[in-house]
RNA sequence: GCCCUGGUGGUGGAACUGGUAGACACGCAGGACUUAAAAUCCUGUUCGCCGCAACGCGAGUGCGGGUUCAAUUCCCGCCUGGGGCACCA
């Protein structure tokens, strides 16, 4: 009987599905466990070989939980919103809903051939208006709430302005505009759009205005990375910086709370990192100087006084007698009245070319740029003037868009100084040594005056003392974090259940939820830079919101809706929420870190506080999948013949790289390096057919680069090939052997033989191909037990600490063994079966049923390491001389330190390198090594 | 530029808390079975040197230093691949 994985695997999945095998009941009595896996966008390029390594490392977690004894959420859905889908229909006319359904199919039947046990019954899909209405439910929760500072939580707004109505807003600072105060009284007197104004202030989900890339060409808002170099990625049109209205989340007000959160959850230090870094909290200080705005004209200096101060912020104001110059953000408000005549043109000039640029380029920018403005600042302390500079480096909306330069302090500020010949004032000594900044806080002050003498660390907060006494500044905690964008001008989102009556946003009642998306004639962006729905005349005429929300709302909170996926009275019912409780895994990439991530976290907290779920975090462990790189290959071309040359030949400058040009080809047709001459020639319609091949050996070997899996580049690699070719067990297997799963690698299918030779190993240990059946129910031997045991204790380790490539080779340790004492023995067999069923489910449930079970391995029970069966007595200890391995000498486990002493020093080796030495010092490590010290 | 992360044989990787570097595979070489092939099995395989041989000597985990009886693992400096940087998802 041979190993027929095709008919195996197709009979066991057509089985499990009948019988709805992995169907999750809400079964209170068991114990729950929550195994997530990101929801994939259903990209119209299908899944490649990357995307399911996470996928089958959840997979094999939630079946071994199960076979542990576990009542496993393990769910799967579709982030169906989004920009290509979109991008998609202007170009085809499609709708985005038909295309999105089409490629979620694809990704569906790309998924089944996995055999991935997902409760499918419990499948979201975010664009569907069943699940939106709830997404548009939670803003209006968001919209209704604001951040109390004194509880710290998400409280309603009708909390707000009953306190409004007594206390006016003394006891809520307001954290949209601080200027904000008023009093009860005031408050009564307000119409009702100055009180919605106010409330707008204070609202959790909130609207405002933002920059946004804006191209006039395309008559559209692009992202970032469609920009390039400021100009559109499509068409090379300019972008320019425009202010449009935009939702926003009030993330910053959970600064804190997310910053304690990291605190309670298992993610890894470097995510934790991240996210701190990108919240960003310093604590630092806000300081007022006074301006002059100054034209110096030989001997007289004409100076007039400016009424509002420079206010900037600094995380040292230790060392304000440092400063030499400011520098103000090319947005900065005061530019246009501090900016003196003889500067002007020059400030119009410099603030035209930052507006082309982007802000990661601005921060990237190594080339020192910058404009003075022509007014100075007044050192409060001293009396100093210091020039105000505009750069780019400095941006609008980190602190108060200015900066104080110090550059004996800071690189940034040293190098700007530098190329602008700003003399430097060096206030601590000898720690600066005039070519490099020293940020450190430990020198001792110097031309500091008060200061001088004190250290840096301990002047901060003297200095505060001093300013606050002056009331020209304040200490300030100050976060990198912004609150996040929440609208997109897009058409393939979730429309916002708003309406706009007389400039006031007023929510739709929850009764009216869900608000359908529309369909529209024409995918293209409406006037002004709105979005498509603001060309619905029936939507304008409903005063409806065009802005639509962005990707990351469905995503916000899409681990909730898994629970109580058909649920129509609510998003989720508390009891099943407090049943299934925070996802125990979440399994996804790294460059969710700040995006996704944090908005999920934070919801989460606000459903939390407004009391619809019992956890504040969503995510108790996560775990990073690495991503799985394309290895792209290359054939040269003889430039303007279409004479192919093979690598050896560039390489040993039979021809020079520059006489050709490299061209990508489909790896599907590359073994290894060697190119298939006859499929290259029939690629792409034969646009190759007449290609002539410049051989080394006889061979076309290919060139070869490691980048991102795409479609572009020709290197993608469809599993569903592969598990044609070798069966879904085998694919399974091979991903999780490729290394450890956070780990990023090239993607080889190589060596997929090794791990699919494995599988059919595993199989002749129950079946011969002549004599078929050839298990028995012998009693096992304690050699046997021994292997068996061994592996259950590695295999259990391993998967709990989702080291799954080791796992994987404990397996073919285990097989290997079995092999080789010729073990055919259901004792042993069994147990071994079901620890492979999480990692290789349709073998194993084939195996199993051979067997003679009649239940399914999917239910059987996780075998039970027992220590007595691995018990060693002793061990051959490598024995080191100053550190080098010399030999080895067993020893009883049991033996004491003097006795292996004793021993070592007695064996001739050791002495022949001793050679009569005096023993320095004899170091023992039980069960681990010796080493010897002459 | 800033933040995070990786670098170990020809290749993917192992070494879990500082304790035998290279497990397990791929590839390659040689052999067995076979008319032949496939499949399967066996042997070898970090590099260099000496050698009939090895249980022989030396080097070796991106590079350069350091701590230690002992460093892939800890510390300092550098080189380099990848991810993120707020409208891709």
């Amino acid at each position: 009987m041979e190993y027929d994985f095709r008919k195996i695997e197709k009979e066991w999945q057509a089985q499990w599905k009948q019988n709805g095998a992995y169907r999750v009941k809400n079964d209170f009595s068991k114990p729950k466990c929550y195994v997530l896996d990101m929801f994939p966008y259903p990209s119209g390029a299908g899944l490649h070989v990357g995307h399911p390594l996470g996928y089958i490392a959840s997979d094999i977690y939630s079946r071994y939980k199960r076979l542990k004894g576990f009542n496993v959420l393990h769910p799967m859905g579709y982030d169906a919103f989004g920009l290509p889908a979109e991008q998609y229909a202007i170009e085809h006319g499609v709708h985005p809903a038909k295309s999105t359904v089409q490629n979620i199919d694809t990704f569906r039947k790309q998924l089944d051939n996995i055999g991935f046990c997902y409760d499918w019954d419990r499948e979201v899909r975010t664009c569907e208006p069943g699940y939106y209405k709830w997404t548009q439910w939670i803003f209006l929760q968001l919209f209704n709430s604001f951040f109390n500072r004194a509880t710290r939580k998400a409280e309603p707004i009708s909390e707000l302005t009953a306190e409004f109505e007594k206390n006016g807003n003394t006891g809520h600072a307001c954290p949209g505009d601080a200027s904000i105060s008023f009093t009860a009284e005031q408050w009564k007197g307000y119409t009702e759009k100055e009180k919605q104004d106010v409330l707008m202030n204070y609202r959790l989900a909130f609207c405002g205005y933002g920059e946004v890339n804006w191209c006039e060409a395309l008559g559209t808002v692009l992202a970032n990375d469609e920009v390039v170099n400021g100009v559109s990625e499509r068409g090379g049109h300019p972008v320019v910086k425009k202010k449009l209205r935009q939702w926003y989340l009030r993330i910053t007000e959970y600064a804190d709370r997310l910053l304690e959160g990291l605190e309670t959850i298992e993610f890894s230090e470097a995510m934790k990192e991240m996210q701190t870094n990108w919240i960003g909290k310093s604590y630092g200080a806000e300081i007022d100087f006074k301006i002059v705005s100054g034209e110096s004209s030989g001997v007289s200096e004409q100076v007039t006084a400016h009424t509002s101060p420079l206010t900037v912020y600094t995380t040292r104001p230790d060392t304000i007698f440092g400063v030499d110059f400011m520098v103000i953000a090319p947005e900065h408000e005061l530019i246009e009245s501090i900016t003196t005549p003889g500067q002007k043109q020059a400030v119009e000039e410099y603030i035209t070319y930052v507006k082309s640029r982007s802000d990661r380029e601005r921060q990237a920018e190594k080339k020192i740029s910058g404009c003075f403005t022509g007014a100075y600042a007044v050192n409060p302390f001293n009396g100093k003037q210091i020039p105000i500079w505009i750069s780019e480096y400095v941006l609008a909306g980190y602190g108060t868009g200015a900066i104080m330069g110090v550059p004996c302090g800071d690189e940034r500020d040293h190098k700007f100084a530098k190329h602008f010949n700003i003399p430097i004032t060096n206030i601590i000594g000898e720690q600066y040594n005039g070519v490099d900044a020293n940020p450190t806080k430990d020198a001792k002050l110097e031309n500091s005056e008060f200061l001088d003498g004190v250290v840096m660390r301990d002047a901060i907060g003297i200095v505060n003392a001093k300013l606050e006494e002056m009331g020209i500044g304040k200490k300030k905690v100050n976060y990198k974090m912004r609150d996040a964008a929440f609208s997109r001008q897009r058409y393939w989102g979730e429309p916002f259940p708003i309406q706009w009556k007389n400039g006031v946003a007023v929510p739709l009642n929850e009764t009216e939820l869900p608000l359908l998306l529309p369909e529209v004639d024409s995918y293209s962006p409406g006037p002004e830079g709105e979005g498509p729905l603001a060309n619905i005349p029936a939507w304008v005429a409903k005063e409806l919101e065009t802005n639509t929300m962005p990707g990351y709302a469905g995503s916000s909170w899409y681990f909730l809706r898994y629970m109580d996926p058909h649920n129509t009275e609510t998003f989720c019912d508390r009891k099943l929420s407090d049943y299934w409780n925070q996802v125990d895994l979440y399994i996804g990439g790294t460059e969710h870190a700040v995006g996704h991530l944090l908005y999920s976290r934070m919801w989460t907290k606000v459903l939390f506080d407004l009391g619809h779920i019992g956890f504040d975090e969503p995510f108790r462990k996560l775990l990073n999948q690495g991503m799985i790189q394309g290895s792209s290959r290359f054939v040269y071309r003889l430039k303007g013949t279409q004479k192919f040359v093979s690598l050896g030949l560039i390489n040993n400058k039979t021809y020079e790289l520059d006489q050709t040009d490299p061209i990508r080809v489909d790896v599907n047709f590359v073994d290894g390096v060697e190119l298939d001459l006859e499929a290259f020639k029939k690629w792409r319609n034969g646009e190759y057919a007449n290609a002539e091949f410049i051989l080394e050996d006889g061979k076309y070997i290919c060139g070869s680069e490691v980048e991102k899996m795409s479609k572009s580049k020709f290197n993608t690699v469809n599993p569903d090939d592969l598990v044609d070719k070798f069966g879904a067990d085998t694919f399974r297997m091979y991903e999780m052997f490729l290394g450890p799963v956070d780990q990023s690698k090239p993607w080889d299918t190589k060596g997929i033989e090794g791990v699919h030779r494995f599988l059919k190993k595993l199989w002749r240990l129950f079946f011969d191909e002549v004599k078929g059946k050839i298990w028995t129910d012998e009693k096992a031997t304690a050699e046997e037990l021994k292997v068996l045991h061994r592996t259950i204790r590695k295999i259990e380790e391993d998967t709990e600490r989702f080291s799954f490539n080791t796992a994987v080779s404990a397996f073919m340790i285990c097989v290997n063994e079995l092999s080789d004492l010729k073990c055919h023995k259901r004792e042993i067999l069994e147990p071994l079966v079901i620890m492979v069923t999480s990692y290789a489910p349709h073998i194993s449930e084939e195996l199993w049923k051979a067997l003679g079970n009649e239940n399914s391995v999917l239910d059987a029970a996780f075998p039970t390491y027992e220590e007595k069966y691995t018990i060693e007595s002793s061990k051959e200890y490598p024995v080191s001389i100053n550190g080098k391995v010399r030999t080895n000498i067993n020893i009883a486990l049991d033996a004491t330190a003097e006795q292996v002493q004793e021993i070592t020093l007695a064996n001739e080796l050791v002495q022949k390198w001793m050679e009569g030495k005096a023993l320095k010092k004899f170091i023992f490590v039980k069960g681990k090594m010796i080493n010897v010290v002459i």
